[in-house]
This record gives C-alpha cells, structure tokens and sequence, in this order.
DNA sequence: GTCTATAAGCAGATAGAC
DNA sequence: GTCTATCTGCTTATAGAC
C-alpha cells in the first residue's frame, strides 16, 4: 500500500531543497542525503535525473497551488471572504513567508531553459484567475486585471524581502491587506 | 593608464552573469569565456576566487545603487520630483525590468553563506532612505516606513515576474505610480 | 597580466548485485 | 527498490612559463 504517497513525501523532500537552494545549487548527493536514499534509488524514481526531479516538483507544487490556494477563489461565500481564504491559504502555502516561490527560483540560472514556458503560464493563470473573480462580482476588467497583478507581484516582492532579511512581518501585513487592495480599499 | 577603468569594465561584465545564472549558475569557464580571460587570469583579479568575485560584484551594484538611485531622495527640488527621480534612476538602473536584483539572487543556494548580512542590510538601507525622506516632509513615521516598505516588495516582486514571464510592462506600471503610492495618492 | 597545463574533487549519471 | 562501485566530464583552484 501507499506507493503513491511514498513517492509524494519523496517528492516533497526533493522540493523544500530545491525551493531553498535553488536548482544549480541542488546537487544530486545533496539529495541523496537528505532522503536517506542513494543516488541510484533517486534514479529509479526519476530515471530522468535533476531535472525530471525538478519537473515532478514543479509539477506537484503547482498542483498543490491550484487545489489549496485558487479553488478559494471558486468557492462559496461573498467575494470578501473568499479573497480572505485564498489570502489565509496563500499564507500557508508559503509558510508564512519563509518558503520561496519556484516562480522566482525557477527563472535563474540553468532551470530557466524547459522551465519558462511553464513559469510565464503560472503568472498568467494566477493572475487571471484572481481577475475573472473580480470580474464577476462586478470589477471592471482593466481594474481587475491590474489589481490582480499588483497582489500577485506584492506577493513575491515579500517573499524576496522576507528571505532576504529574514523578516517576515512585511510578507504577514501583505497577506492581510490583500482582499481590501483587490477590493479597491 | 585606465587600470581601475578596466577592473570596473571586467567587474561589470562578471556583475551580469551573476545576475542572470545566479551564483551556483556562474562557472568559472563560463565566466573566462565571457569576459575573454583565461581562468587564472581571473584568479589574479581576484586571488579568492568564485566568492570574491561574486563580493566585488555585490560591493560594486550596491554602490552603484547608492549613487544612482539613492542619492536622487536627497537632491533638490520638492519631495514629488525627488520621488519621480528616484523612480526613474530605478527604471534605468534595473534596465526597464530585464535585469535582476542581487538582493533576489543571492539570497538563494550557495550565495546566501556570506551574503545574509549584507543582503539584510541593503534591503533596510533602501526601505529607511525612502522612509526618512517621507518623514522630512512631513509623512507620519510608521506610515512612512510601511509605504516605503511596500514600494521596495512592489519593484522585487515586478522583477520577478517580469523575469518568469519576459513582460515589463507591471514592471514600469509599477515604476510609474511608483511617487504617487509613496506620497499616498 | 596573461597564458597553458594540471591537479584534486565533485557533478550528474549508469551498471549490476542483492 | 535499494545498494556499492564506477564512469566521464566539469568544477574550483594552482603552478609556472612568458
């Protein structure tokens, strides 16, 4: 039993490294390391090597973006609280500021090349998703799509601010002002 | 003649590459082949190797940073036209949004070992000029400090996303309305 | 100040036993 | 499905000639 779930903690393993070292900085005994595999077992999994790894992540992380943060925006309720649910989740998502977004790790470096198309899409859907919710309750589309941006690009400028100084109130003061930004408050 | 003209040209050159492939990204071949040296010869520019470079690039952009875009808040005229020129002076010095912040890149992998510090301190340096200057006009302390706050997370969460989607246009969006948010229109 | 040549080690990746 | 052992090439770094 639990194959499946085996192989998705393996993969969420494989993703916090890649998600705090970065793709070039991720090296395959690293890996095997920190999964108390060898590297020949992370082959078997991944006969693809690093980057099929890095595909998987991707892949997973992104599935898990859709399935906990987006689908808020879906949900029942008035839009208020709907945006404070996708705000609450992306809070979790991004461990209250102390995890990177692959949208920003992804795009240096060597990951860049098989990785761009796929990083410009995530940009566009999240930022599109947001904006058809606005949308629909009644925003007009050019504001919509525009205060869409703006919280999804506050979003990563705090992740950027929180790592690099190691201070996450700015990513928590973000998060909480974000359904009233996308409100027009 | 031009000795330190041609360490600066040979710094800046290096300064893009790291920029683009981040630190774990850059190679010394890489490097050798870009800047036209022989690797030892890069050696005897920088006798510390791969890290002393990667800090004479840091040191250099970050000075840069002070006198091209810093050093606008202090000019004359009044606080609207100082704001606008700083907004400017970014435009240019992240070349409309095509090129990243060091802040972002080497807070990830192997650069952060070394750059924590410094890193920390640059983001607190430009969020605290902005803010004093603010302050000197008359806006309240904390308003000042957090719209300050939230113009530097809007400038490295716009160049994120103009590097995972190749579009600059939230970018110089964010350039422009960029005096506007911190008088607080 | 630049070069060629080279060292020592780590990278990603594979073969084949169990 | 995991392991040990190994391969090849690239990595950072140095020695020493010019």
């Amino acid at each position: 039993m639990t194959p499946r779930t085996n192989a998705r903690i393996l993969t969420d393993t494989i993703a916090d490294i890649f998600v705090r070292e970065g793709f070039d900085g991720t090296s395959l005994n690293y890996l095997a390391n920190q999964t108390g595999l060898g590297k020949a077992s992370l082959y078997h999994h991944f006969p693809g090597g690093k980057r099929e790894m890095a595909v998987a992540v991707y892949d997973r992380v992104s599935a898990t973006f859709t399935r906990e943060v987006l689908a808020r925006l879906a949900g029942r309720g008035d839009l208020e609280l709907r945006l404070t649910r996708m705000a609450q989740a992306l809070d979790r998502f991004y461990d209250g500021g102390n995890r990177a977004c692959l949208i920003d790790v992804f795009s240096i470096g060597g990951a860049r090349e098989g990785f761009a198309e796929k990083l410009s899409e995530a940009v566009s859907y999240w930022v599109s998703s947001i904006a058809r919710t606005l949308c629909e309750a009644g925003v007009e589309k050019a504001t919509a799509q525009m205060r869409a941006e703006d919280v999804v690009i506050s979003i990563e400028g705090a992740l950027v601010v929180a790592r690099a100084t190691g201070n996450t109130e700015p990513f928590r003061r973000i998060i909480e002002a974000m359904p009233a930004r996308l409100l027009g408050g």
